[in-house]
RNA sequence: GUGAGCGUAGCUCAGUUGGUUAGAUCGCCUGGUUGUGGCCCAGGAGGCCGUGGGUUCAAAUCCCAUCGCUCACCCCA
């Protein structure tokens, strides 16, 4: 048996990475006109670095991370998610003394030890920004803007759902009215909400059964708890997205997975993807940075999941695949041979995709070549040319042939080809 | 970690009351055109039918085990 990828590590084959490509490119170019600096960041970081910010007690940290030891014994982990290392990264460069307010997005992999299903792999990649140094409420709703922007710029449209989880003041309070209410009604739970209770009670609420959220009609809404900062805030965040004409719905059940969230959170959404149908999603953490060791300034964030995006993409017909070739040179005959081979290079050197066949194939079959690889034009050369001094150049949309000088001056020759062929 | 479905050519898939040499489409290669692609026609290459065991005169087909993939739960981008 031949060696395979791992489980949940999946190759990205030519025909899917100009999807990709497409993908980064679009967020790049929105990240830049935003004023997003690109940032990239390790692989692998210490445990205690995902254990500080993620929390020891979420999924990601008690049974997700890929942890293993260092050959001196110390404990390291594949990134699961980018948060944390691009802060880390911002607290040991002091990039705060640089600049007040840090804009930064980075891309790749992360790694998550998941049960593989469609939209969710155990290495994914993920599109992030981070803004650092201010908890200005344009910005929250800037950042979403922005995000949707991507998507649509990607063509695709997904629904955008908001929060606020309050903060350190009013966040506890709200988790207590909870429990109270939980605990009423704690014999009529499904097995899961049970145990959420006890772990995480916020996920209760996003329980699927239909039977829990009628339990849940009457349930204490953390908007109701916030405290009269967050509530400013957060009426704020709404007020900036209705000004940016950034469409959106509050959705009080909203939570997240990972422990540092404070305030506005927020999710991209799409009924395409399958059970997955977050294909974006972030949120502010203000006490973060300074929980890693930095000065105490908030920051707010979120990711995209490439796999989805590029799934979104496929589904909605709007992946790109089209390797193309300028110029295909065919020629029949060893010295002919020679010739296209110079030829060709001389023309890769001036800019130009070229190409030749390397097995000996017919001219018929070197033309079928260049058929497949779409070549926009055709060269033929072959004794009688070498003779004549001219090549065929037939154009492969309208099949129109004209005789082409084969010069002396390669160079002079390729600037001529890359005349005729614009 | 839990549950369900599926493993036959490079891809997508046919093929069971068990019965000769396992098929199709697309793709790939060659030819029809002594030197011109897409359409058409002809030919060809490519399979331990996931793996191991069992039942049988006979297994892609039935049984058991195992591995792999997929989807869903959990959780998440």
């Amino acid at each position: 048996m031949s060696v395979k990828a791992l489980k949940g590590f999946k190759d990205i084959l030519p025909g899917t990475v100009e999807t990709w490509q497409r993908i980064e490119q679009t967020a790049r170019d929105i990240f830049h006109r935003f004023g997003f600096f690109e940032i990239k960041v390790p692989i692998l970081e210490k445990t205690k670095l995902f254990q500080r910010s993620i929390g020891e007690t979420t999924d990601i940290v008690e049974k997700e991370m890929y942890t293993f030891a260092d050959r001196n014994g110390s404990s390291l982990t594949m990134r699961p998610e980018g948060t944390a290392p691009v802060l880390r990264a911002y607290v040991e460069h002091a990039l705060h003394v640089k600049k007040p307010i840090q804009r930064l997005f980075t891309i790749g992999p992360m790694f998550r030890h998941e049960r593989p299903q469609k939209g969710r792999l155990r290495q994914f990649h993920q599109i992030s920004i981070e803004v650092l140094g201010t908890n200005h409420p344009m910005v929250d709703a800037e950042v979403m803007g922005m995000a949707r922007l991507v998507l649509e710029e990607l063509g695709l449209s997904v629904s955008l759902e908001i929060n606020s989880l309050g903060c350190p003041k009013c966040r506890p309070e709200f988790n207590q009215a909870l429990l109270d209410f939980l605990e009423k009604k704690a014999d009529k739970l499904c097995s899961d909400c049970e145990r959420r209770r006890q772990t995480n009670p916020l996920r209760v609420l996003d329980c699927k059964s239909q039977h829990c959220q009628e339990q849940y009609e009457n349930a204490p809404s953390i908007l109701d708890h916030l405290c009269p900062d967050c509530v400013e805030h957060f009426s704020s965040v709404k007020k900036n997205l209705d000004l940016l004409n950034v469409p959106y719905s509050v959705n009080s059940f909203m939570v997240r997975g990972l422990d540092y969230y404070t305030r506005t959170t927020f999710e991209l959404l799409t009924d395409n993807l399958g059970a997955q149908s977050a294909v974006g999603a972030g949120g502010r953490y203000d006490g973060l940075v300074k929980q890693l060791g930095g000065p105490d300034v908030p920051g707010i964030g979120f990711a995209l999941g490439v796999e989805r995006l590029a799934l979104l993409l496929q589904h909605e017909g709007l992946s790109s695949e089209e390797p193309q070739v300028d110029c295909f040179i065919a020629a029949l005959g060893d010295e002919a041979l020679a010739r296209a081979f110079v030829m060709v290079n001389a023309l890769r050197m001036r800019g130009l995709r070229a190409a030749m066949d390397h097995q000996g194939r017919s001219l018929k079959n070197q033309m079928k070549q260049a058929g497949r690889m779409k070549a926009r034009y055709a060269l033929i050369i072959g004794d009688d040319e070498l003779e004549k001094g001219e090549g065929i150049l037939r154009n492969m949309e309208n099949r129109e042939q004209q005789n082409v000088e084969l010069g002396g001056d390669l160079a002079v020759w390729s600037k001529m080809i890359k005349i005729l062929l614009v």
